[in-house]
RNA sequence: GGGCCAUUAGCUCAGCUGGUUAGAGCGCAGUCCUGAUAAGACUGAGGUCCCUGGUUCGAGCCCAGGAUGGCCCA
């Protein structure tokens, strides 16, 4: 509608850990021996197929909700042409030197039997886990310090809430600075932090010494598990960081190191460490050159011979209680509530733990991440140096690859024998490669077909293997601006001149670490610049109580049935219009309702009010431009409608639809209960004149341009007002709304006098209606006077540019004016008062004779309509009325026959009521009875 | 434990750079209007603008501390 070319296409994410889940749970398996067992092929095959199934089921919802994108040419991750740019990506920062394997402890599923990315495990924090919480001994055998008492055992007190990984605990870490003290017990001596002793509850111990951290750095204890004793392999860190195998040691000691992560915020100030279990255990062994112990292989269950060996970790956990309980070993053991992550697809608990990985060494490019996003413009503001922008400097290397099947497999090559790494960036370079074999045809870059793919080693000529890992599934959707192109294969120049940073991107805030980082640090990596210029960040959709809408929690509120219910128009309205977008929001369906019935239906009132005069009449609309109109009306709404214009397109070059929205709807307020409101007797006469014409085509620019500024708001709604309104009258026009042009402002209609004059005008209404609901006196009986207190010129020259509105709205004679003190002291004296900030009003409360039976014969007009509508009349059917009542009411209607005959499209007023009449009725109105009839006119 | 956001009427939300008596819609009670309207108008009840300090002639808004909730990170 700007005149833009906005490519926008649809994009299917179609890998990754949730499909293989939901083919695992299909084929009632759940893990990965299962599925190699059923054959890769095979499970591949159906997780294509379950992707597949679900992509009509988003297509219809897209439709239905009129999301703008092109589905007919999606990019689909699966496809061979998106692999293969991903290939390509990676390629890049292969050569780069940003791909690594790394030794690392990452947050594993053992369930999953994979890696979880730190966006995965934040996805998985569960509060109020419970867990073990045990105190443990460790007896120490030889102290160096001279400051522990030799007379009885001394234990160094230590805490942990994981007791699986004491059988892996290589050392204990104080605080160097902090003081530690010994505490004498009746058989053992005790040595923990003092700022913790009140914490424990140590009351059978007393206080006998007090030392610093660093003194018991150096201390020998004796491990709880000697790793020999239950056939579990001992390594130990060597300078370079790698580990080596150690010799068998009946009398294995561990020692005490200083470390600046032991805080006195919990446990006992001695810091149980397990280089194999922990990031900040792992960091500690390379640097003191620990030993490393890992008892536990990849599916969670204990190795080795202990007496709790072949346990999965979290059951084992009371066994070693109990036996450390038998051997002494154990001071208390209790549970505790605290935060732990889980799974975020199965829920299993995660273990941490020390492992092969590849990773993306972003943080080589963490300057340019953070001078790329300063470039970013971010609504609502605060993400950008808040959420994103801290998320940024934070920044650690992703851990992108993934041991499973459904993904794109990472183009990492091995040679089998000399350990050779060869990284493909895309499909030709790996057939050109020497000895490459394997390939079948139909093409099929996933596993197991990939995995058969080899080439020659280039250094020692032995089979080149691929690597068995696939990548994290939002290195797919990062990667999505270059491979929904498959560049640089296709569409090289399109990608390079054109489309190579996006000018928008809408996505819920829990993106900042999800598809906005894989987008932005994709980019950065690749071109050095940001993904996107802009972006709207959503805030979550809420249920009612204000707690997150999830599956699980089964208070998922879903699309399809609010909008069967309400519309998708009514549906968007509500999500634009109820607050920023970046806001949190409680969803209720009852206000989309509202939306629906306040603006949707008030809007759509007036469209219909229109057509159904306009038809009537038939008006025929024409192109040329509202001419300049004599009617105040007219010309206010048409000055309103073009601030209207401006406003709107103001802010939403802003990205602000929320302000957008409430200005349409503060405008089609005033349209309906202002404008129309007043203008309806202008439609509704009889004769054709110039100013019934005016307020046609003031009122038929107003719907038009209403149609074309909604559009992007409430497509379907706009667009139906504009196939009749518009497409039927002219047939050379777009054949859509979206795509005419967007209303341009025309300034000069813009006035600011008027749109003040108008406005006192409506508050003085207001005002009147507000002293006769005081009277008790009904609008539909006249008054004479209604008297406007005035503190300038220019309110009452504003007041008599509008006084036929305000003497007609009010149904009072005559519009007089007076200062605010004078007008206030009216009341009382024949008069009821209102007033508010700087304005008040006073109008006559004394009925004349002559008053009352204008107002009978208004009371008789309105009865008349009513029992037209029950009889089913055309608007414009003719009808004769008849009447039978006493001498008061046969006076009004005789007085005023010519207004009541008007107003009810009457031929005749007779007093009798024949027995042949359409419909007959007996009203009481103010004492007096009429029986009052109504026939068909010939 | 850290970061970000929020807290204003029973509910959902406005309140622009500090400036009279803090607003809207819904809901509630009542009155009225209506030949477009299953709409609408008016009146009423309903507020410690989360709390405590501070800055200021003046604070819903600015500052500090705290509370509660949400999200994110550990």
């Amino acid at each position: 509608m700007k005149g833009c070319y906005a490519p926008r296409i649809g994009g299917w994410d179609t890998h990754g850990l949730p499909v293989e889940l939901e083919v695992e749970k299909q084929l009632g398996i759940s893990s990965k021996s299962q599925i190699e067992e059923y054959g890769v092929d095979r499970f591949n095959e159906l997780c294509r197929q379950n992707v597949n199934g679900y992509l009509h089921e988003f297509e219809e919802l897209i439709e239905r909700i009129a999301y703008w994108v092109d589905l007919e040419h999606p990019y689909i991750t699966m496809s061979n042409d998106y692999i293969e740019s991903c290939w390509w990506a990676i390629k890049q920062m292969w050569d780069k030197g940003l791909v690594y394997q790394g030794y690392r402890v990452t947050p594993h599923c053992p369930r999953c039997g994979t890696s979880l990315s730190s966006h995965e495990v934040a996805q998985g924090y569960k509060e109020d886990t419970e867990d073990p919480s045990v105190y443990i001994k460790f007896k120490v055998l030889k102290d160096s310090s001279g400051s522990l008492p030799v007379d009885k055992p001394v234990y160094l007190l230590a805490w942990t809430t994981t007791p699986w990984t004491l059988a892996g605990n290589t050392a204990l870490a104080v605080a160097p600075d902090a003081e530690y003290v010994v505490l004498e017990g009746e058989k053992d001596y005790l040595v923990m932090a003092a700022r913790l002793v009140g914490a424990v509850g140590l009351d059978d111990y007393q206080e006998v010494n007090k030392l610093e951290g660093k003194a018991l750095v150096g201390v020998d204890y004796q491990p709880l598990f000697n790793p020999h004793d239950f056939n579990v392999e001992r390594l130990r860190f060597q300078e370079d960081g790698s580990l080596l195998e150690q010799k068998y040691d009946k009398s294995l000691t561990y020692r005490v190191i200083s470390g600046d992560f032991v805080t006195m915020n919990d446990g006992t100030g001695l810091v149980h460490i397990a280089p194999a279990f922990g990031e900040v255990d792992y960091e500690a062994g390379k640097e003191w050159g620990l030993d490393f112990v890992q008892q536990v292989d990849l599916q969670g269950n204990i190795t080795g011979s202990y007496p709790f060996g072949g346990k999965f970790v979290k059951d084992a956990d009371l066994m070693i209680i109990d036996d450390l309980k038998s051997r002494g070993l154990l001071l208390r053991s209790e549970t505790i509530r605290h935060t732990y992550p889980f799974c975020w697809r199965c829920e299993a608990p995660l273990l941490y733990y020390a492992k092969e990985t590849w990773y993306i060494k972003t943080t080589a490019m963490k300057d340019g991440l953070i001078s790329g996003n300063n470039e970013i413009n971010w609504y609502p503001e605060h993400i950008k140096y808040g959420r994103f922008g801290d998320w940024l400097q934070n920044n650690i290397d992703w851990a992108f690859s993934r041991e499973r099947y459904w993904g794109t497999p990472l183009p990492v090559w091995r040679c089998e024998s000399c350990g050779q790494l060869d990284c493909i960036g895309g499909l030709d370079e790996l057939k050109q490669k020497d000895g490459f074999s394997g390939l079948k045809e139909p093409l099929d870059l996933h596993r197991p077909f990939v995995d058969e793919l080899t080439f020659a080693c280039s250094k020692c000529g032995s089979q080149m293997k691929r690597v068995p890992e696939v990548i994290d599934c939002w290195f797919d959707s990062g990667a999505m601006p270059v491979s929904q192109l498959h560049y640089p294969f296709e569409n090289k120049e399109l990608f390079d001149k054109e489309l190579n940073q996006a000018d928008f991107i809408c996505e819920a805030v829990d993106q900042t670490r999800g598809w906005f980082y894989s987008l932005h640090a994709i980019s950065t990596l690749l071109f050095n610049k940001p993904c996107f210029k802009n972006v709207i960040c959503l805030g979550h959709i809420l249920d009612p109580r204000g707690e997150k809408m999830s599956k699980r929690k089964g208070n998922v509120v879903w699309p399809f049935e609010v909008i069967k219910k309400y519309g998708a128009d009514a549906l968007r309205w509500y999500l634009y219009t109820a607050s920023a977008p970046g806001n949190p929001r409680q969803f209720d369906e009852k206000q989309v309702n509202e939306v629906s019935r306040r603006f949707l239906s008030t809007l759509w009132n007036v469209y219909s009010f229109f057509v159904m005069y306009a038809n009537i009449d038939n008006y025929t609309p024409s192109d040329e431009p509202a001419s300049s109109t004599e009617a105040e009306l007219d010309r206010w709404i048409l000055s309103e409608l073009n601030q209207l214009i401006k406003d709107v397109d103001t802010a939403l070059d802003g990205y602000n639809p929320t302000d957008a929205g409430r200005k349409l709807e503060n405008f089609v307020d005033g349209l309906s209960n202002w404008y129309v409101r007043r203008s309806r007797r202008r439609f509704w006469k009889s004769e054709n004149d110039a100013d019934k014409l005016s307020a046609y085509n003031t009122l038929y620019r107003c719907l038009v341009t209403l149609a074309k500024l909604m559009a992007p708001f409430t497509p379907f709604l706009a667009e139906e007002l504009y196939r009749n309104l518009v497409r039927s009258a002219f047939p050379d026009a777009p054949e859509s709304v979206h795509l005419a042009d967007f209303p341009v402002p025309d300034e000069g209609q813009i006035d600011k006098q008027l749109a003040d004059d108008n406005r006192l005008a409506m508050k003085v209404c207001s005002l009147g209606r507000a002293a006769r609901s005081q009277a008790g006196i009904k609008v539909r009986q006249p008054l004479e006077t209604f008297y406007v207190g005035v503190t300038s010129d220019w309110e009452k020259h504003a007041l008599d540019r509008a006084a036929s509105l305000v003497l007609e709205e009010l149904n009072v004679k005559e519009l007089m004016y007076d200062s605010l003190e004078k007008v206030a002291g009216l009341e009382g004296s024949g008069y009821a008062v209102a007033s508010e900030t700087g304005n008040n009003v006073a109008i006559s409360t004394y009925i004349t004779a002559e008053l009352e039976a204008e107002g009978m014969a208004r009371e008789i007009v309105h009865r008349v309509q009513n029992m037209r509508r029950s009889a089913g009349y055309d608007i414009a059917d003719h009808i004769i009325v008849y009447y039978e009542a006493d001498a008061f009411i046969m006076q009004s209607l005789s007085s005023f026959a010519d207004y009541v005959m008007q107003e009810t499209l009457s031929r005749h007023i007779e007093d009798d009521v024949p027995d042949e009449v359409d419909l007959k009725e007996t009203f009481k109105i103010s004492g007096y009875t009429i029986l009052l009839g109504v026939k068909k006119a010939e």
